[in-house]
DNA sequence: CGGAGCTTGCCTAAGCAAGCTCCGGTGCTTTAGT
């Protein structure tokens, strides 16, 4: 079929199924892309029709849609806008633990019978190999990978299901695959990749830059320069508003706080029950709550036009979450504000976060008891001892390094050639260290980009290996005339080649700042060089 | 890692410094018991 021919269908289905009179130049490509059956890695804001990238072809191809989504509130959400438009070609269900077995049984056979096109389902569920088979037997046409990111951010250690999901796609007959998601760096596109296999993946990446965010950054010397810097900004600014805080007990007393002295604010975090997140949820997006305190648990699947500013009561963690968080403000195009409000201090929690390396005595001992027999998760807690968060992280490394291996019945084993446990349990020590390397790297990035005085609109799109060619000209740095214009990245190696450090080994070239050069090196993360040392002692060659 | 909040030790009265302990994010699942 002729590539303008899927363009017509494409747009004709888009009149019909979402009212739509044009779609834009990405998600067209993507669409293709979806239609000729190739794997493809999308990433584009949200807020830019990303969802219709897979619908739109899923209702033209034979064949039912799995759609791997992370939460299951933002599934619920899903799963009614597609179900409000009464199209059979678009008719979603859903299998979770929110389902009666009855229920669950009802939905696989409306995609069997061909009266339901979409089955939402999380990696968890398709872990289990019954649920798997299932899945099979429907022969999905297409997978689609909602919020991909998470793939890196949490499989390797908070949710190790998503580290399998390539495994786990292989396992339903491994139909085409397109992931999508709002934010990705170089490195975590690779991550998606490598964990999903895609194949030759269509990369359909658009500009990151948004014009409508002034960002801001202020360094504070003790709380309550923090606390009349957020006065200041509330009393400005009136319109709704989220304050992220780095724990849950902070979000509490902020909002209580922040009531207390006249600005009403609501508290949102992980620990609150579900029947209260989902109303204060609605609430917020009902314009009922003008500022809400929140830990990172608010925001996924918040798609709310009007969010006026975005503040940061600590560094986030990573330049990664700090993209995600503030790109939730402006989706309207009006002018939004960004302010991060940041100590040193505030590192400590997140190497707290990112600490904990395992125990060698007791990789060794697990790697040695998969070997002997396959036991089940609930087995492997009992007969070790260990937490059920531990094992999860365990196990996760102990299949990285090859020793091992999902099993029939939800059993997990060695495979036949694992190495030996002491073996194992080294490997998979160095995998842990190298991931925490990397992790903690990532805030030295974010800490960086708080103390950087250059434009910060081009040190943050270099993280995300965008090269803006003039300063972004809506952060504090650039109106306070500190920000350099980077006339084109003059270095030693062009922006976006890979290098090789005799230390460090392998790295890509992110960007270059006055006499400073970011490396990432795919062993120890993110280092920033000084160019001249580069230059004069010949440290990095081109790979 | 670092902050909050407690106890201890000083030593003849109340209050402060030092030292100690504890705590800290993101969600799926499944199960036991109301």
């Amino acid at each position: 079929m002729k590539l303008s021919t899927h363009s017509t269908t494409l747009r004709r289905a888009a009149r019909s199924l979402f009212g739509w009179t044009a779609l834009r130049p990405h998600q067209l490509a993507a669409m293709r892309a979806v239609m000729k059956r190739r794997d493809a890695l999308v990433v584009l804001p949200t807020g830019a029709g990303k969802s219709a990238i897979y619908q739109i072809p899923a209702s033209l191809i034979p064949g039912p849609t799995v759609v791997i989504s992370p939460l299951l509130a933002l599934q619920q959400d899903q799963i009614a806008a597609l179900n409000e438009r009464q199209r059979p070609e678009l008719r979603a269900v859903r299998i979770s633990s929110n389902e009666s077995a009855a229920q669950q049984a009802q939905a696989i056979a409306e995609i069997r019978d061909g009266r339901a096109e979409f089955l939402f389902i999380t990696p968890e569920q398709l872990a289990n190999p019954d649920r798997m088979a299932e899945v099979k037997a429907l022969k999905p046409a297409l997978v689609a990978i909602d919020e991909a990111h998470c793939i890196s951010a949490w499989g390797h250690d908070f949710r190790p299901d998503y580290l399998a999901l390539g495994h786990l796609i292989d396992g339903i007959g491994r139909p085409p695959v397109v992931a999508l998601t709002a934010t990705a760096s170089p490195p975590v596109r690779d991550d998606i990749i490598a964990r999903l296999r895609l194949r030759e993946p269509e990369m359909v990446v658009s500009g990151l830059d948004r014009p409508n965010l002034f960002l801001e950054v202020a360094h504070c010397p003790t709380e309550d320069y923090r606390w009349r810097r957020l006065i200041s900004l509330l009393r400005d600014d009136t319109r709704p508003g989220i304050i992220y805080v780095p724990t849950r007990r902070s979000a509490e007393e902020l909002a209580t706080r922040l009531t207390d002295a006249g600005f009403p604010a609501q508290y949102y975090h992980g620990g609150m029950a579900a029947g209260a997140r989902a109303e204060l949820h609605e609430a917020f997006l009902a314009d009922h709550v003008p500022i809400m305190v929140a830990t990172s648990a608010f925001g996924m699947g918040i798609d709310k036009p009007n969010i006026a500013w975005v503040t940061h009561m600590a560094l986030p963690d990573s330049p990664d979450s700090y993209f995600q968080e503030i790109g939730r403000a402006g989706r309207n195009g009006a002018p939004a504000r960004v302010l991060l409000l940041w100590q040193a201090e505030d590192v400590g929690l997140q190497r707290f976060f990112s600490g904990g390396l395992p125990d060698l005595g007791e990789l060794r001992d697990l790697s040695a008891l998969l070997r002997g027999k396959a036991l089940n998760k609930k087995e492997l807690r009992e007969v070790t001892g260990l937490g059920p968060r531990k094992l999860g992280q365990y196990l996760a490394l102990l299949e990285q390094v090859g020793a091992a291996e999902p099993r029939a019945k939800q059993r997990i084993g060695a495979p036949r050639y694992s190495p030996a446990p002491v073996d194992a349990a080294a490997a998979a020590l160095a995998e842990a260290e190298r991931q925490q390397t990397v992790t903690r790297s990532r805030t030295d990035m974010m800490r960086a980009f708080a103390e950087t005085t250059a434009c910060r609109g081009q040190t943050l799109l270099a993280y995300f290996g965008e090269q803006m060619t003039e300063v972004c000209g809506h952060c504090d740095n650039c109106h306070a005339g500190t920000s350099t214009p980077d006339d084109g990245a003059v270095g030693p190696f062009p922006v976006h080649s890979r290098v090789r450090h005799p230390e460090w080994g392998p790295g890509l070239v992110l960007n270059y700042e006055e006499d400073r050069m970011t490396v990432l090196f795919d062993e120890v993360g993110y280092k920033t060089l000084s160019v001249s040392v580069v230059s004069e002692q010949g440290l990095l060659t081109l790979d």
